[in-house]
DNA sequence: TTTAACCCGATTTTT
DNA sequence: TCGGGTTAAA
């Protein structure tokens, strides 16, 4: 974090004390919003309220965590505990949970993840393409975070691919309904559907919070944005804390229009931007207000610091991938060499795809230099992981049916795919679950009585485990059921089975001890959290799975995505790879609207600002295309930078050529030396 | 006809 | 790295 003052500047006490209206508070980058955030709970509990009654709102689990952390820092550890601060999403599941009946949704409902979606589609539309069933996917999301339903969207349909995307919509959300399921993006359109029709709720939802805090507001979509009006409804205050130059999720839904209808839906809204930097040299945000000042504005916001100009932003032209990893590499060593007190940590390489990565990441090898990839595979992906969590889901709702097929199948108990596409057929013919099926008296009519022991003997196993899961709390007892559990099914025996390598084996195994260690802690609860059972971690596993990611404090370079490393600073940063077609990106043959372009600056913009007092600019002259090199050429952002007007660039083959001819000047004349 | 090896190309990501 | 597509061999 930058060093912050004691003190808030003019805006940010502004932003903080503005309680009564509506607020937008416009952001810039390193303007210490989260501080503005925090002080302003710490004002509003002042004033009266109860934690309870503050919501505040992030994307993330990582950024809600960090917020409830530096909150407790101001607020002390108990009220800090009381407030809400969650994502969208773990709003929405708290919303449906208390309130979701009132929609015809039972009370354990299972939460899809994007894998269990594909699956429902590629069956909803009867297609065993994943490539087809991701495009429905991507646009069904689409669809939804626009607040359309299967039926609005077949009208919207400008294409006959949209039009069977809508009608393989229509199947999907009846497949949903049947399982008692929902996915990530009716977590937000489900509690604004309960909000739009039931009165009752709208009066207890409106009232449960005085003051909502929206963080990132750029990035929310038009769903979240009515979620947003439905809960401050007329009176309930709020906070939009938002930079409209950081709106890099455009292709995911998320719209500045949010931005812009805010002062026409809230009249009395309070415009406050924060424009003092506190991150970055005076060269940085010069290079950063340069680019982003070629973008038509919505507000005005012009970044400034109070730091010196610090060092020159280089721009570093290199003749292929495989040489600008090889400068990028040099150039984190020769930093660090100079300086001892320089962290690998200090650095980062930013670039725009994550196949770039690859190549980095093996000259960083070569060197010997510590890294990790951001955004890389989650631990919660990983297969033995998804089996248990599927036995866990299934505990919560037996109805479930993604989860049934994985758990039923895993390890493997003589329940093969033709038992299970029998009792899947008698389930569709009563419309019922597969596990409501399975205790079927007229099952018998549809499978041999075999597999009708076996599926008998699985489903009383489950209930029985569901039983123990409901009233085990606690971590040490928790721990223990699932070491039995996992006994039970022999699961580790599944692993070394098959697995073609015991090596590969045994790390499974240990995954699946963490796996167990992670669910005890969290039943086991601390001064944040109470202590809970083991069926109440397994229904908020969904929601709460990328919290545990990795320990941030290695000493080790990080390689990000750009869009992955907004909100993130470093000392020093790379920015690779900054070409035409690849920063702004350009794909093949379709054309470049200004909207795409403005989004692919603000990627730039975003890039740039993430470093705090070195930056390098790296671009390709060529690049492989095949087996051959091909001209390549520098983003257009690189001259919007305008670097040249405060500091020379710096080519080091160009300073080699001035370097020489000055040398070779002096050998015949001795001639004043132009550096 | 089926399978295995290999080569090529690649948006961006969270819940 | 990863997955899809092509090609070569059985």
């Amino acid at each position: 974090m930058a060093e912050a003052p004691a003190t808030l500047n003019p805006a940010q006490l502004a932003a903080v004390h503005h309680l009564d209206g509506p607020c937008l508070v416009l952001a810039g980058a390193g303007s210490g919003k989260t501080r503005v955030i925090v002080h302003k709970i710490a004002r509003l509990l002042q004033a009266g309220l109860e934690p309870r009654q503050i919501a505040a709102i992030t994307f993330t689990n990582k950024a809600a965590a960090e917020m409830r952390e530096r909150a407790k820092q101001i607020v002390g550890g108990r009220a800090a505990k009381d407030l809400a601060i969650s994502t969208f999403h773990s709003l929405g599941v708290r919303m449906l949970k208390t309130d979701g009946s009132r929609l015809g949704l039972k009370e354990q409902f299972s939460i899809f993840d994007s894998d269990d979606v594909l699956g429902v589609l590629r069956e909803a539309g009867g297609c065993n393409d994943n490539a087809v069933a991701r495009s429905w996917q991507w646009t069904i999301s689409l669809w939804k975070n626009q607040g359309l339903d299967a039926e609005a969207a077949a009208r919207a349909a400008a294409d006959e691919d949209q039009r069977v995307a809508a009608v393989v919509m229509k199947r999907y959300e009846e497949r949903l309904a049947a399982f008692q399921a929902v996915d990530f993006d009716d977590l937000i359109s489900l509690p604004l559907k309960l909000l739009a029709r039931d009165a009752e709720a709208r009066e207890k939802w409106q009232g449960t919070f005085r003051h909502i805090l929206v963080d990132e507001y750029q990035d929310t979509n038009a769903v979240q944005y009515e979620l947003l009006k439905a809960l401050v409804g007329e009176h309930t205050p709020f906070t939009a804390v938002g930079d409209d130059d950081q709106s890099i999720y455009g292709w995911r839904g998320a719209t500045i229009e949010n931005l812009k209808r805010l002062p026409q839906d809230f009249p009395r809204l309070k415009v406050i931007p924060l424009e003092q930097n506190y991150r970055s040299t005076g060269n940085i945000l010069r290079a950063a207000n340069n680019v982003i000042a070629q973008n038509p504005k919505i507000y005005e916001k012009k970044l400034w610091s109070e730091f010196g100009d610090g060092e020159p932003v280089r721009l570093l032209e290199c003749d292929s991938e495989e040489h600008e990893a090889e400068r990028a590499v040099a150039r984190i060593q020769a930093l660090r060499g100079a300086d001892a007190r320089i962290a690998w940590s200090d650095f980062a390489i930013l670039y725009r795809a994550n196949h770039q990565a690859r190549i980095i990441e093996q000259k960083l090898r070569q060197a010997q230099v510590p890294y990790k990839v951001s955004g890389g595979q989650s631990w919660f992906d990983r297969a033995e992981i998804k089996d248990l969590c599927a036995w866990l889901r299934l505990l919560v709702n037996p109805d479930d049916d993604p989860a049934f097929l994985r758990a039923v199948t895993t390890p493997k108990r003589g329940i093969g795919h033709q038992t299970l596409a029998s009792l899947g057929e008698f389930a569709g013919k009563w419309k019922v679950s597969l596990f409501e099926a399975l205790f079927s008296p007229t099952l018998k009519t549809a499978l041999k009585g075999k597999a009708i022991d076996s599926l008998h003997e699985f489903g009383r196993y489950v209930n029985a485990l569901e039983e123990r899961a409901r009233h085990t709390r606690g971590g040490e007892e928790a721990r223990k059921l699932m070491l039995e559990f996992l006994t039970d099914i022999g699961y580790e025996r599944h692993l070394h089975d098959g697995e073609e390598s015991e090596k590969i084996a045994a790390s499974r195994w240990s995954n699946v001890v963490d796996f167990v260690g992670w669910i005890a802690r969290r039943a086991g609860g601390d001064e944040d959290r109470p202590e809970q059972t083991v069926l109440e971690v397994a229904q908020t596993i969904a929601v709460i799975i990328s919290l545990a990611e990795r320990s941030e404090d290695q000493d080790v370079v990080t390689l990000s995505t750009l869009h992955a490393s907004k909100g993130l600073e470093w000392p020093h940063v790379v920015l690779a790879g900054v070409n035409e077609g690849l920063l702004p990106f350009r794909a093949g043959d379709e054309e470049m609207t200004p909207e795409r372009l403005e989004e692919e600056r603000r990627l730039m913009y975003v890039g740039i600002t993430r470093a705090r007092r070195t930056l390098v600019v790296s671009t390709l002259r060529r690049r492989k295309k095949g087996r051959e090199l091909v001209a390549a050429v520098p983003s257009r952002f690189i001259t919007e930078m305008k670097l040249n007007e405060s500091t020379g660039r710096e080519d080091p083959r160009e300073r080699l050529a001035k370097l020489r001819a000055a040398l070779a000047a002096k050998a015949s004349a001795p001639a004043p030396s132009a550096d």
